[in-house]
DNA sequence: TTCGAAAATGTCACCGGTGTCAATCCTAAT
DNA sequence: ATTAGGATTGACACCGGTGACATTTTCGAA
């Protein structure tokens, strides 16, 4: 026996809940409750819940006052299984650094802050086979309102046509033009690259190397393409012995700048396709005895928060991650409100000049 | 019109899904699809469904194999709609060390991996007066079937209180006993602090200094007394002026560093709350001119990735950061299971020993 | 005043499970 | 063979909303 407000309560103005004081969050009305008292349907109060332009504005008013006085909330699992659509917006990642994850989390939830939407995480593997298979099912059982996909996974297109067939909204960031059209967030890593070699370039340097990300990423090409363009403008050309991959890894990082420093000529400047790597790059310089950036600069790309916790401090290329993860979200949200929806949104990079660059032969 | 099956098939044998190939994920049928072709009530569905002990072993077989050739798996809100319990682990956190936030999620992703959960993220700010109402209205809106707690937000008992009236589970990580009972993770911040503190003193440095955490954090109490007992042991004592709040983050851990290094009598090895503290030690004894481990020997806390990535690399005590959200996850979803439950797992922290400690006076 | 279309609102089944409690099936004991 | 009592299973309402479609208002035009 559990105390409910009895069904012979259908007269008005004797308002159960109310009495006893301030309608303190009880969290128990439901819709059926806010009908009674409203004494319309629960369908109209479903209407003014969803915000249905078919509602007298006098009928909202009263609904709403009752919603109010109640501290109703609609149940988000009664919703979703009603509508065949949870309230769940799933963030899609391979394995970025943490940092980018971190980061393009807070971007999110900042986001989804005071909707009713919640963020679900879902790591996958790209390396198995079943890797779509798997989110296929995460879908078909979990009805998520919409994925954020962010680089790599972002990329891979095996998964965005299956995507297109399953009943998913999704958002991709990522650095290019995607051959599957979607809604995404983009970001203009060749200007990046740009950047940073515009600014070694400026600074004097002329033996500049460059330590990339995997091929298959498509960002690596972008801020290499950049880069390069940038020298260019200057004259100046990155020889292929001084293209070397680093895996995005830190580890990738130190192996890629060993090998650089350990050729005849070795660079004065190196720009690292991430800030991982640029950490690697610190190491490896290091220990082949150099000073930075007194003998060798180093640039990176993303500004994450090691960026700045190194010493000296990693001159780098920011990206505005949790922005770009806040856009993604709002994107996504978008398709529930007008179709006003835009397609897509663009970020620009910026160089973040710190202490790890300087005009070479300094001292 | 939609593709269905259509009522008339009461009849067995003809079973209309297998017919074409393979049960390839179709994720279309429900506990009713199963129901009608294992020809019992949904209500014996939804035992075996739930792993009731009262279905017989036949009957229960019989049922699998409908389920398994359906590829059946029941629906997440529909569910929690019946049993007012989602299917959600939420994990609440402060503002911890984006790494310690990103392992755990790790551990707790491990520990879901093949459930039915799912780990929604559910930040939150102390500082708010509302911090407590906030969650409790998570809870009755999300009904989360728990809820996991590190650190800062594992150490608040208002909350605690108020969770122990609403209705969930939860489980904290902490480095000590809490007031309120409750299943927990907990760390023996303590040895680790000792640990460091022994490491230190072996290595013959004499005079040593602290940077320690927030007051208001156990752990921080629970690092330094252990660190104090170990170096006790070998007859030291931790001055007052030699113990500097950091506020463990990584500009605190800076300005710690450089009060303690422009005391007259300058310490000759740190030992950092954490590693947030320890990198930001590591630009204070650079800029003031002094070399790691060869002039003042650094130790921190935490073994974040960072930690790996400094030059040299950070001497830390590890907690196995990520184990201990799996083993999190796990307390959390025991309770499905039987009540074998256990109520506490305790992890050890272990020093690990890189490249920035070393013997005074070396060179 | 009357009528019709648009505007509002209501009806009722259903989303896909679970809880409660009654009904039926067994098996061992009488 | 009969029967009590536990083991199984089923019937049915209900969780809290939404969809499809019917019904009732409302209001300007005829």
């Amino acid at each position: 026996m559990k105390h409910e407000a009895d069904p012979e309560d259908t007269e008005p103005s004797s308002s159960p809940q109310a009495a006893g004081g301030e309608a303190v969050l009880r969290g128990k009305a439901t819709i059926n409750d806010v009908a009674r008292l409203a004494k319309v349907s629960k369908k109209t109060v479903s209407r003014v819940i969803n915000e249905s332009p078919f509602v007298k504005q006098k009928t909202r008013d009263a609904i709403k006052a009752v919603i109010a006085e109640l501290g109703f909330t609609p149940d988000p699992q009664a919703r979703a299984l009603a509508r065949r659509k949870s309230f769940l917006i799933g963030l899609v990642y391979d394995n970025p650094s943490p940092q980018y994850v971190v980061n393009i989390q807070r971007g999110i939830l900042d986001a989804l802050e005071g909707t009713d939407f919640q963020l679900v995480l879902h790591p996958c593997d790209r390396a198995k086979p079943d890797h779509v298979a798997r989110i296929q099912s995460f879908i078909q059982q979990h009805k998520p309102f919409g994925l954020i996909l962010p680089p790599s996974v972002s990329e891979d297109e095996p998964l965005a046509l299956a995507l297109n067939e399953a009943d998913v909204d999704y958002v991709r960031i990522a650095s290019v033009e995607l051959d599957t059209p979607s809604r995404m967030i983009r970001t203009l890593d060749g200007d990046g690259g740009a950047a940073a070699g515009r600014h070694l370039a400026d600074l004097g340097h002329r033996h500049i190397a460059h330590i990339h990300g995997p091929l298959s990423f498509r960002s690596t090409h972008e801020r290499r393409a950049g880069f390069e363009r940038a020298l260019a403008e200057t004259g100046l050309v990155l020889r292929p012995d001084m293209a070397v991959e680093g895996g995005y890894t830190f580890e990738g990082g130190v192996a890629a700048a060993e090998h650089l420093l350990a050729q005849s000529n070795s660079p004065q400047a190196i720009f690292a396709g991430n800030d991982e790597m640029a950490t690697g790059a610190y190491v490896a310089v290091r220990r082949a005895g150099f000073r930075i950036p007194e003998d060798i600069s180093i640039v990176g790309f993303d500004d994450t928060p090691i960026a700045g916790r190194l010493w000296p401090a990693l001159t780098t290329v920011r990206l505005p991650i949790r922005e770009m993860g806040s856009a993604a979200a709002t994107l996504l949200l978008q398709t529930a409100d007008g179709m006003t929806a835009k397609k897509l949104i663009t970020f620009s990079p910026e160089i973040v000049v710190r202490g790890s660059t300087a005009a070479p032969g300094t001292r």
